[in-house]
DNA sequence: TGAATAGTGTCTGTGAGACAATATTAT
DNA sequence: ATAATATTGTCTCACAGACACTATTCA
């Protein structure tokens, strides 16, 4: 073997061919809140978690869904970067929170080939989502159930309903992490299933010591709609005066009213930066 | 474009070569727990952290200090499986905690040529390995400290000392989030000074809602020992009520006693699982 | 005996859970 | 007036922080 006496003789000579190779992708999961119409002119409209999901037209999986998604260019862009493109072409917007979810690696994930691919959280205000978008369609998160290690999760937009199943296995050595093993997925291609499931139990477990709920809420609110977001993502009623408590120093209040909902009318409030 | 009528039609045909590829590796930062000597008779050791490293005997980095890692076969194995092939190969050891920590890709990472990288934690007992590592060396964990978003982190073994420093840079848009910028650092290869203050940081996140610092403790142990992992890894010190009653569901006591110390004898404690 | 760690008792303050009470609007 | 949500008050209980005290060993 050549002795190289710099790091720079090294690299002109190495060839980089050497070892096997293999494509990525990065995979996002859009998360925003959506507003189910009020049947009751005094009721508040009912909160619920959307995602964004592609229905495939090629093989592999076509006519499946799947979360958006692109291959990595290994020689212009990071995983992030790709992330970032593959919203821009979605939701045509370029400031979403962003956030690196888990690498996915399955030998078999994609039939195709090897592919390993890093999964991202996106959180965004729906409200920011003007144009209806193309190809893609929002899902609503109808219910998240978890009964004896098995989640089931429904999902619906107005024409179709996707249930599907993952079991989650203890881990050997471990008594907190599991393995993801579906049970149940007739519609959602590749080992998204997965992705979405770890997304929203990744957003459940930081709501409550991180700020990042405040991406998918506009700019100004009430503090009932802010805690209908907490519980919908928590999946549980909150009790109001301990939720104020909790969310006091993240919020300012303002001057401006929400009126015209056929009660009492409440404060706006804005999401207050810093001051733990 | 030819039409295809079923996935095994598609995949017949398809050219893996289409997309660009690259290389991916497994990166590991094992950590452990050593205790320095006791300098007097009846003072307990003194306990610390210990990360694995190895010296790179190749360009790139050639003479510089680098984690634990491999090249992944993409058509044999997973990222995890490769993170363990290695983990045998340096510690002979096949039951090690691993837990993913994240998947670093920063296109100038490596000097060669595009390599992302999944990065792993590794949690073990130092009492497990009795044959001392051939190519790796323990490095003590001196010092983590953080002053004005500032990490400087100093690490040393019998011979050499690291220090090395990181900027934590707060996200756009996130106030919890942060970008790791190298400030100082003269002696760790690739961004692997990065992979060690993530995986530190997890390790400290997860030690008070988690039961993963048993991994790094041998089956019996005093509550003393116990204590002091904990200390060691949060950098503070805890009062022994509290901590007792803490960690008091999560250990049982054995009638073993642990004596010679030159003070008052305590009883072993061993890792009790379940009952939350 | 003295220095050191082991182990327990208990007071106090904080904060979440729970429930009650009052306020205000559109129909 | 009524139904609905908005907002605040307050009691209790659990628990972490703090400090004090007792116990036990080896040189």
């Amino acid at each position: 073997m050549k002795e190289y006496n710099s790091e720079e003789e090294f690299l002109k000579d190495y060839d980089s061919s050497i070892f096997d190779k293999l494509s990525m992708t990065s995979d996002i999961i859009v998360i925003s809140i959506s507003s189910k119409d009020k049947s009751d002119y005094r009721r508040t409209d009912k909160k619920m978690m959307s995602i964004l999901l592609s229905k495939r037209n090629d093989y592999p999986y076509k006519g499946k869904w799947c979360l958006p998604g692109g291959f990595l260019n290994p020689k212009t862009e990071t995983l992030e970067e790709c992330a970032r493109r593959v919203l821009k072409r979605e939701t045509n917007l370029s400031d979403i929170y962003l956030e690196q979810l888990y690498t996915f690696d399955g030998l078999n994930r994609d039939p195709r080939m090897r592919i390993v691919s890093t999964s991202f959280i996106a959180l965004v205000d729906k409200n920011r989502l003007k144009s209806r978008v193309e190809y893609a369609s929002w899902f609503d998160v109808i219910s998240v159930n978890e009964k004896n290690n098995i989640v089931e999760i429904t999902l619906s937009n107005e024409e179709e309903t996707i249930i599907f199943s993952i079991k989650k296995e203890l881990r050997k050595g471990s008594t907190d992490r599991y393995n993801f093993i579906t049970k149940k997925n007739d519609k959602i291609a590749f080992d998204h299933d997965k992705v979405i499931l770890a997304g929203i139990e990744r957003l459940k477990n930081k709501i409550n010591y991180t700020d990042i709920v405040f991406n998918m809420m506009p700019e100004y609110f009430t503090l009932g709609e802010l805690q209908q977001v907490y519980e919908v993502i928590l999946g549980k009623k909150l009790l109001d005066p301990a939720f104020r408590r909790i969310i006091a120093n993240k919020v300012e209040k303002t001057d401006k009213m929400k009126t015209g909902e056929g009660h009492r009318p409440s404060y706006l409030f804005r999401y207050k930066k810093n001051e733990n």
